[in-house]
DNA sequence: CTGCAGGGTCG
DNA sequence: CGACCC
DNA sequence: GCAG
């Protein structure tokens, strides 16, 4: 999702890592800073129960419900739509490292640029067989409109893709609306085995809403929606935060005009709900629901507490029952944690865009430093930078180097590197750091600022060991719903997919909790990945989902 | 009605 | 361990 | 908010 979107296929190198990231998205036009004296009203916005949320309950309920609680974890990340603004259609914005990362990219990946397309296509032909058999499954299942002989020619997998750089109009298929046809599909397809996934399902085979742009038919519907999601994010609701960009993401590659609920509701990711208010933007170019919501002063309140580093529902609404109204109140009054502080202090400073050059500047303090300490380390900066946005929310940088071990990393990293990026007067605050002593620790989290500037930004540190680059790599280019996707793909092959490798013959409990680690088979080569999982390749740019 | 990725850090 | 974050 |  995104605006523009889509746009150049800046060109950097294919597998120079290009990462997932983590900003947080909140709304610059929010007044949250001017929500001062929010009237104390009474929650009577609202209107479905499902809505009445915690946040406006000025009185008792500081309890979320069941759904936001269950949400922590996993707002805020970069893909979110706001976010995915790719930089201008200048194809020259090639990251300034591309040696470092090229270097890298030789260090830790199997195969070299040069194989590239061959080996994607053959992935992409043995994913090609298996997809056509999932198809079939799928349109058995799922209640798409395709007709019975049309997967000849799989449709969602653009396979290989076509590294066209025109950017591409060519939609997947399926999800073109269609007279509605109840293919009686074979239940015998559907039956013949159960174990076949559905691969509509998962978004990661599916190149992303690529053609996406105002030209889309769909474009103001999709617009207001973005409202709703990131309203929704702000709000931390994940769950149907998750939901809405997924409906987004499926209406963006329609290329016709989706007007009735009905039609609407016939596409994969739209149910009853986002289909009727689909039908009610088209009808009214509005959605009350969103005009109501928007403008509630402790909806504002709440977001402007969430919008706080370290603070989740459940601390805003305790705030926000004990009567804070402003971040004033809260550094006078409340009990804060160093992180909510630091978070309250900066709050301005994380809450804006990070220019894609000064992303650069802060890689390039950090390369430097790093480098004095061992020539051989690196530090390459990933999230939304690697693809080719324009601005970031928040700098993400993997350490690695040869044969490096994550012990040896941690001692680099967290022993000098960091003290002496303190002492430069670079870094400013640690908001979540490993302790060099912890053998599982692997990153650090905190604010840097450039000796030119005064505004603080979020930097993350990853430390990666050689041989999980791979992995690394799939988790850090994101974005979030790709790696979700595919790590959902794995949990359904039996395997599990984390930042440090691919697993196999993972046990699980009946509720999917996980019994047993699994033995790992891959980890090193990102590419070995999307080949054991079937998952046809897909540039980082391409993991837009 | 339940799961929605999986894992690290903080208090 | 719950909350929060990536 | 969707899908199973």
């Amino acid at each position: 999702m995104g605006f523009p979107k889509r746009v150049v296929l800046v060109k950097f190198d294919p597998y120079v890592p290009q990462c997932i990231q983590f900003g947080r998205v909140l709304d610059p036009s929010a007044q949250r800073f001017t929500v001062k004296g929010a009237p104390q009203r009474q929650p009577d916005q609202a209107a479905e129960s499902s809505q009445s949320l915690p946040p406006s309950q000025t009185s008792l309920q500081i309890k979320p419900s069941r759904r936001q609680l269950a949400a922590q974890g996993s707002q805020r990340t970069d893909s979110h739509p706001t976010e995915e603004s790719l930089a201008p259609t200048q194809p020259e914005i090639e990251a300034p490292d591309n040696e470092a990362v090229d270097r890298v990219e030789d260090s830790f990946t199997m195969s070299s640029p040069k194989q590239t397309e061959r080996v994607d296509e053959q992935v992409a032909d043995r994913f090609n067989d298996d997809l056509s058999q999932a198809i079939k499954e799928a349109k058995a299942l799922a209640h798409l409109p395709l007709d019975e002989d049309e997967d000849a020619e799989s449709p969602t997998a653009s396979t290989a893709d076509d590294g066209d750089e025109s950017g591409r109009d060519d939609e997947p298929l399926e999800l073109a609306p269609q007279p509605r046809k109840r293919s009686v599909v074979s239940k015998a397809s559907a039956l013949r085995d159960k174990k076949t996934l559905n691969m509509n399902t998962f978004q990661c085979m599916d190149p992303g809403a690529g053609g996406y742009s105002s030209q889309n038919p769909n474009a103001r519907t999709i617009q207001i929606l973005e409202d709703m999601c990131r309203y929704y994010d702000q709000m931390q609701d994940t769950w149907r935060t998750l939901a809405y960009r997924k409906g987004i993401t499926t209406l963006k590659k329609q290329h016709t005009k989706i007007a009735t609920a009905k039609q609407a509701a016939a596409l994969p990711f739209i149910g009853s709900r986002l289909a009727d208010k689909i039908e009610e933007i088209v009808l009214t170019d509005r959605l009350r629901k969103l005009d109501n919501t928007k403008d509630d002063p402790l909806d504002a309140v709440l977001r402007l507490f969430l919008g706080i580093y370290g603070a989740g529902l459940v601390q805003a609404n305790k705030w926000i029952q004990a009567g804070y109204r402003t971040l004033e109140d809260l550094q006078s009054k409340a009990k804060l944690t160093e992180s909510h502080k630091v978070g309250i202090e900066h709050y301005n400073d994380f809450d804006s865009r990070i220019p894609r050059a000064e992303v650069e500047a802060h890689g390039a303090f950090v390369n430097s430093a790093l480098r004095k300490i061992d020539a051989r380390f690196e530090a390459t900066v990933m999230g939304s930078y690697r693809r080719g946005a324009k601005d970031s929310g928040d700098i993400d940088m993997i350490i690695t180097g040869p044969g490096a071990t994550s012990s040896t990393l941690r001692t680099i990293v967290l022993d000098q590197l960091i003290p002496q990026l303190y002492k430069a007067g670079f870094l400013k605050a640690s908001l979540a750091t490993s302790r060099s002593n912890d053998s599982t620790g692997s990153k650090w989290h905190g604010a840097s600022c450039l000796p030119t500037s005064k505004v603080w930004r979020r930097m993350d540190f990853l430390l990666v060991p050689e041989g999980e680059m791979g992995a690394a790599l799939i988790y850090f280019t994101g974005n979030d719903i790709f790696n979700r996707s595919i790590r959902l793909l794995a949990r359904k092959k039996g395997m599990r997919l984390n930042q440090r490798g691919l697993y196999k013959d993972v046990k699980r409990g009946r509720r999917g909790e996980k019994l047993n680690e699994g033995v790992l088979v891959e980890g090193r080569s990102e590419k070995k990945i999307f080949e054991i999982l079937g998952v046809p390749w897909r540039e980082p740019h391409e993991r837009i989902c």
